[in-house]
RNA sequence: GCUGAAGUGGUGGAAUUGGUAGACACGUUGGACUUAAAAUCCAAUGUCCAUUAGGACGUACGGGUUCAAGUCCCGUCUUCAGUACCA
């Protein structure tokens, strides 16, 4: 009997699905097991080799959980919101909709194809109306909260509206707006039911505002920073100008403190967590006032600085605004003016690109104005510079040359004083930052003082004099919400008189209207904007014609959708109850899957998706809808499978090619081709290349012995570097079995890692070892048919399958899955050697392989004579004692050193082997009569003579 | 610059956490089978010396601790990833 992997795959595929073989049990008294993917975005090109890799490490994970005895809830679905089907829509006018469902048609059948576990019927899908109903859902419950800072949780809203009307806002400590202004109850009552929305907007978790944006006038979009290079659009290089523009955005900053702790109660790698924390960027300091010293002007308030260094303040000799800061142009003195605005106009103009790039430029100017210190009272000069952000603090900056090595360069160039307030340092050179060796001198009253006395006593003057307090900044800011895009989630609200409103979550799912052209308006507007059915008429609950808006009782509705992070947020969530159109998830199916356990996927997501996630899931928390506060226990990332690319050297302004060995004697252009002509010794099929693009029809070859030898690179999989490899071509030639047994066994899960095909043949050849094993040749060397028998098992063959026991279980618990497609080959080895026939091993053995080759493992097991799936079988149990050997060969060290070795019996004390050893004729021959100084025997290890 | 991870044969990578370095696989070489190829099987394969027996060296580099170091400590170098004027 062949080993006919096609045949075996697809039968025990369509098993598994027609039985419902990986179908979560509903919740009950086994336990629970939740293991996750990151959810794919179903593009056009379809999954490549390295895309499966997490997957394949999750169900391994899967499988195995299941035949450990819990219920596992292992789903999939698809992230189908997003950017590339919505460009296809503008080019060719298909709906996103149906683009989006036949690239999920090919990844289900892809992924279908490499024999995953996952429960199909719990499966979502982000556009879909009934999922992102939930998504509207959760946005009307930020919207409805606040987040109090005393009880560091969110609150409901109407909450904080009872708090005003009984006392104002004074003693509310909420994240809020910045320039949130005081009132009093009576002044709250006396307000309009408009200014109170208004005022309200400052203290609800998502809220409209102004923010500052990318904006692309001729693609009439938004970008995102990574999308501009040099100031222009990456696609077709147009100019991109910032841009105010009224967004949602998430006030993902009130939960930043909490962010950060919960890092500690996760297991996460620690670089995601290093890089969420330095996202968070938390630094503890103090924020100042300084007054401007004003020549008959009259400044209400003076200069705000945040600083991490008040102890350093005796030390400030100027003060720098960004030139962007509000207060710039009133304070600046008519003699000043012309050079501030010369300088503001240049920084306008570079690029936030620029402006990074070349940071040891110094440039800067003097407004003219004084800004008095709180202490001394000298008058101190202001500048602004393009080295102190808008964006951060408060966009100024109290300027210590002495303790700051940007404020040091920065007053050398200007030639401004460097005074020196630090004991027994030079500061000639450059600037003295060490905060640990800080004593601070020349500063009045903290003189002597240490960094952190000195902090402490210098906070507490500034309280008494009400010009500055101890302070916590972050560097996170809160998330703008709002895309002029048509390919994404529906805000469910709707405007009167420009307030907005939500509409009422029994309505929900609000869906995305038709529209003729997927681009923006004619007048700017998002290309929601195009819609003629996109009004909401409070008298029926249903959205209407444009046409009836009257602003009485049809309004206009929300024109931007959702960020693609929207629909990600909660999903690991939805999957536990993916079908409930009256929750978002049942208190039942919350309590009983609780969250996930284990979650694989690209570390890419770092700073998007796994934050915003955590930030939702602890609102979520909050509102007491589930029961952790973090979504994962715990988070492996998986690394990338990159592609080998194939070269070719052109020979500059020739049509001719020369081979890699030969390309150091011409001057050549790296031309890349088609991996899929390549064989596995870098040899190209020069006949497949002259018909695979025209410039190669007639060209010339310089072989090296005949051939034709590629260069290689590794680089990412992508179909510009033509070196994707397609798992359904390995699948077809291998068989899924061996793609995933070589996906593990290319290397630890973490890594990256080049795809080579050609190495596939070893875990292929292995399956096919496997396969002869239970199918022995008779005596007489007949074709081998199946053949396990019920004969008592040899003790080496115990040992062999408890060595493999022990070794996977505890390969799979550490999630380092490329050792134990080792060990199962050794096994395997073993067993043939051993011309092992016992069922009471061979079946065993195809428990331990069936997570990473769940369909040969099928196919035998039913050969075996079960009828039911693999999957539902017990995890052999270890024994120690088939273990247990007689005798090892010890290796025999002196000084470290290995001489000879000594068959002894393992169960022999330390000094009996000691014992044995010296009196061994080589030992005595290696000692030449001298005697040892120590013996140290390490148990069945190794026994070292140290003479 | 800072932060994190890592440097082991021709290649991907093992190494029971301080105990025979290079498991397993790819590749290469030789052999068997075959008209031939594919497939399969067997053998060799870290480097150097030696006909053999065997020996020396060897985990980026330089030191150290230890009977014993890929593993621990100190210093240096290199690579990859993230981040970037964060006051």
């Amino acid at each position: 009997m062949k080993y006919n992997f096609n045949e075996i795959e697809s039968k025990w595929q369509k098993y598994w699905a027609e039985h419902k073989t990986f179908k979560a049990e509903a919740p009950g008294d086994k336990p629970k097991y939740y293991v996750l993917d990151m959810f794919p975005y179903p593009s056009g090109a379809g999954l490549h080799v390295g895309h499966p890799l997490g997957y394949i490490a999750s169900d391994i994970y899967a499988r195995y959980k299941r035949h450990k005895g819990f219920n596992v809830l292992h789903p999939q679905g698809y992230d189908s919101f997003g950017l590339p089907a919505e460009q296809y829509a503008i080019q060719t006018g298909q709906h996103p909709a149906i683009t989006t469902a036949e690239n999920i048609k090919t990844y289900r059948r892809q992924l279908d194809q490499i024999g995953f576990s996952f429960d199909w019927s719990r499966e979502v899908r982000t556009s879909d109306p009934k999922y992102y109903k939930w998504t509207q859902w959760i946005f009307i419950q930020l919207f409805t909260s606040w987040f109090n800072h005393d009880t560091q949780k969110a609150e409901d809203i109407s909450d904080l509206i009872k708090i005003f009307e009984a006392e104002g806002n004074a003693n509310v400590n909420a994240a809020c707006d910045d320039h949130t202004e005081t009132f009093s109850a009576e002044d709250w009552n006396g307000f309009s039911s408009e200014e109170q929305q208004q005022r309200l907007l400052q203290y609800r978790l998502t809220y409209l505002a102004e923010t500052e944006v990318n904006w692309c006038p001729a693609l009439g979009t938004v970008l995102a920073n990574d999308e501009i290079v040099n100031g222009v659009s990456e696609r077709g290089g147009h100019p991109v100008i910032r841009k105010k523009m009224t967004q949602w955005s998430m006030r993902i900053s009130a939960y930043a403190e909490r962010l950060l702790q919960g890092l500690e109660t996760i297991d996460w790698t620690d670089s995601l967590k290093e890089s969420q924390r330095n996202w968070i960027g938390k630094s503890v300091g103090a924020s100042v006032s300084f007054k401007i010293l004003d020549e008959g002007k009259n400044f209400e308030s003076g200069i705000d600085v945040f600083t991490t260094r008040p102890d350093t303040i005796f030390g400030a000799s100027f003060m720098t605004l960004a030139p962007e800061h509000e207060l710039v142009s009133q304070i600046t003195t008519p003699e000043q003016k012309a050079e501030v605005e010369a300088y503001i106009e240049v920084t306008a103009k570079r690029s936030e690109r620029d402006r990074m790039a070349d940071v040891k430029t110094i440039s800067g100017a003097f407004t003219g104005a004084y800004a008095e210190h709180p202490f001394t009272k000298a008058p101190i000069p202001i500048w602004i510079g393009d080295y102190v952000l808008a964006g951060y603090g408060t966009g100024a900056v109290m300027s210590v040359p002495c303790g700051d090595e940007r404020d040091y360069a920065f007053a050398k160039h200007f030639n401004i004083p460097i005074p020196n307030i630090f004991e027994g340092v030079d500061i000639s050179e450059e600037a003295f930052a060490d905060k640990e060796k800080t004593i601070i001198a020349n500063s009045d009253f903290l003189n002597g003082m240490s960094y952190k006395k000195a902090t402490k006593r210098v906070i507490y003057e500034l309280e008494q004099l009400g010009q500055g307090k101890g302070k916590t900044n972050y560097r996170l800011r809160d998330a703008v919400f709002s895309r002029q895009r048509y390919w994404g989630e529906p805000f469910p609200v709707y405007y009167v008189n420009g307030m907005p409103q939500m509409i009422d979550t029994e309505h929900l799912p609000i869906a995305l209207p038709e529209v003729e052209k997927y681009l923006p308006t004619e007048t700017g507007e998002p290309p929601l904007g195009n819609a003629t059915v996109w009004a909401w008429d409070v008298k029926q609950c249903a959205v209407v014609s444009n046409e009836l808006i009257d602003n009485e009782t049809v309004f206009p509705l929300e024109l931007n959708t959702m960020p693609g992070w929207a629909g990600s947020s909660q999903y690991f969530n939805r999957y536990m109850d993916p079908g409930n159109d009256d929750e978002i998830f049942s208190k039942e199916a919350i309590d009983y899957w609780q969250q996930v356990d284990l979650y694989i996927g690209g570390s890419e997501h770092a700073t998007g998706h796994l934050l915003y996630s955590r930030f939702w899931q602890k609102f979520m928390f909050d509102k007491g809808y589930v029961n952790h506060d973090e979504f994962a226990k715990k988070l492996i990332n998986q690394g990338m499978i990159l592609g080998t690319s194939a070269i070719v050297y052109r020979v500059s302004g020739t049509n001719q090619y020369v081979s890699n060995a030969l390309k150091k004697d011409y001057d050549v252009e790296e031309i890349r081709i088609d991996v899929n002509m390549v064989n596995a010794s870098d040899e190209i099929d020069i006949e497949a290349l002259k018909k695979w693009q025209p410039q190669f029809e007639d060209a010339k070859f310089i072989l090296e012995d005949g051939k034709y030898i590629v260069g290689r690179e590794v680089e990412k999989m992508s179909k510009r570097w033509f070196n994707v490899v397609n798992p359904d071509n390995i699948c077809e030639q291998y068989g899924a079995d061996s793609l995933r047994l070589y996906e593990m066994f290319l290397g630890p899960l973490e890594q990256y890692k080049p795809w080579n095909t050609a190495g596939i043949t070893g875990v292929h050849s292995f399956l096919k070892k496997l396969w002869k094993l239970y199918h022995s040749s008779l005596e007489g060397g007949q074709e081998g048919v199946f053949n396990v028998t019920d004969e008592t098992p040899t003790k080496e063959a115990l040992k062999t399958l408890h060595k493999t026991i022990k070794k996977v279980e505890e390969d799979i618990e550490n999630f380092s899955f490329n050792t134990s497609v080792s060990t199962f080959m050794i096994a395997v080895n073993e067993l043939t050697a051993q011309k092992c026939t016992s069922k009471a091993i061979l079946e065993p053995l195809l428990i331990l392989i069936s997570p990473y080759a769940p369909h040969i493992a099928e196919e035998l097991w039913q050969k075996l004579g079960n009828s039911n799936s693999i999957s539902t079988a017990d995890f052999p149990k270890f024994e120690a004692s088939h273990m247990v050997e007689s005798s090892k060969n010890y290796p025999i060290s002196f000084n470290g050193k290995t001489r000879f070795t000594m068959e002894l019996p393992l169960d022999m004390s330390k000094e009996d082997v000691e014992a044995a050893v010296l009196a061994n004729e080589k030992t005595k021959e290696q000692l030449q009569g001298r005697e040892p100084k120590k013996v140290i025997v390490v148990p069945g290890r190794i026994v070292n003579i140290v003479g």
